[in-house]
Formats: C-alpha cells, sequence, structure tokens
DNA sequence: CATCTATATTGGCAGGCGTCTATGCGTGCA
DNA sequence: TGCACGCATAGACGCCTGCCAATATAGATG
C-alpha cells in the first residue's frame, strides 16, 4: 500500500482526460479528503503550532474515540497526505505540503478558463 | 440539497482549523471527487470541445452501463461540480471552474510552506 | 520486572456506495 | 399518433466504510 505515485500529473484536470491509472491513484487522495473528520485533522494539523499535532491533540478535537482517530490518521498516511514520528510516548502528524500542493495543481485552472470578472 | 455554499472559506487549509460545517461541506465535494469514474468523467468534461460533453461521450469512454454514469454525473452535479443543460435529445455537462478553484485555493499551501525547488 | 500512559490493531455491526437490470420520461421524426 | 433514441429514476445486491468496545503494543517510570 504505497503512498501513491502522482508521476507528473501536475497538469490541470482539463489539460486532457486522467488515464485510468492516475484517476484510481488521486481518487484514493481525495476519498481519504472525502470525510469531514479526516478533513478537520488535517486543517487542525496544518494549522498547528510546528505543523505538527499528536494524536492526543486530534482525541481532544473530536467527540469520538480513541481508535476513531487513529484509523483516520491512519487513511490519511496511507494515502500520503499525513506523516507521523514517534517521538517517547507521542506520535506527532504532520501534513505532507507536496501532496496538498499537488491536488491543488491538479484542480487549477489553467488561467482564466471561466473565471467571471 | 443545495449544491453547496462555501462561503468564504477561499482560504487555505493551514490557516485555521475548519470548522464542523464547512468540513462537512467541502467533504461531500471531495468525496464526490473520490471515485475514479467521477474523476475521470470530470476529466473528460473539462478537456472536452467547448468545455461540455454529452452523456453519450461519456458513456462511450466507459465500459460501465448507461445509468452507472447518470448516477455519478448526478453525484457531481448535487455537489455543484458540474452543471446540466439539455439540447434537443441530449443533455450537455459541464464543470463549474469557481468550483474547482475554490477546492485548489483551499489546498494550496500560504506560499512555500514547504515547496521543493 | 511491574505498571502506567499513549497509540495502534482487531473484530463486529449498521449504514452508505457502486453497480446492475428494468422501467419511466422527454424529444425528434415519420 | 406512434415509434425510436437519449437520458433519468427505481429497486436490488454485494462490498466498503465509519463507528465502537476490547485488546495488543511501545515507551516511560518505578
Amino acid at each position: 500500500m504505497e503512498p501513491l505515485q502522482i508521476a507528473g500529473c501536475s497538469s490541470p484536470l482539463a489539460r486532457q482526460p486522467l488515464g485510468a491509472d492516475q484517476a484510481a491513484a488521486l481518487a484514493r487522495v481525495f476519498k481519504a479528503l472525502g470525510d469531514p473528520v479526516r478533513l478537520r485533522i488535517v486543517s487542525i494539523v496544518a494549522s498547528h503550532v510546528d505543523g505538527e499535532a499528536c494524536v492526543c491533540d486530534l482525541t481532544a478535537a473530536f467527540e469520538l474515540s480513541q481508535p476513531t482517530i487513529s484509523h483516520h490518521l491512519k487513511v490519511l498516511k496511507d494515502v500520503g497526505l499525513l506523516t507521523a514520528e514517534r517521538r517517547a510516548s507521542w506520535v506527532y502528524y504532520r501534513v505532507v505540503p507536496e501532496m496538498l500542493a499537488e491536488l491543488s495543481g491538479l484542480l487549477g485552472l489553467p488561467a482564466s478558463a471561466g473565471a467571471v470578472a
């Protein structure tokens, strides 16, 4: 279960139809973001001090069980959106900026393709 | 089932933790993109001549039944990623550039937060 | 080693999702 | 008016997913 290898698909969606393989790889990432809790987790981690947060920070932010948060973290890590690092008793998660940038660039339009004034 | 109202959340994910409501609204859109077929549909429509494609163009691009394609189109339309317009016997779909731009801006990092050369 | 804390894994369950076939609806045409 | 075509909807079925309680693992501490 590799974290995904988005070859050179930094071009916008509108340039040419996505291949089946690229679409499958990208869909995994979007699906990971397609959950309110996971979206908030990414946001919390990204906006946290030093860009990292431990699991205890996250469990405190939701009314969900610790295993559930751990599960969501695993999903986000598996698709390459987060990385984990253990320090002492705590595990700190960080976002992978390149991955967000990759998605952002993919969705980004080729300059004023339909932008309303 | 309104197509979503992403108020003024054009700021990057990392600025501050997403509220539960914003996260729920955004997750709907990402979830819609979290399917390989739908991702390819968006890409095909976006890259098609005149930026629009009819259902027949899409059914031809997949080895899936016509109702399945129609279902995916409904999902994409419901979250506001596509619009539909009937002309004669055909229904033409278009992407909503503002929606893609919205997502792109949200994922976009606040300038070189970790961009590798 | 015993134990406590922090996190991960397992297993189970209810609900959601993707797909199909069958059918309905709207449009163009003879 | 009737038929053919393009597309949407309805219903069914199997799989995936999100949630939890229970348990396992890893590190710190005594």
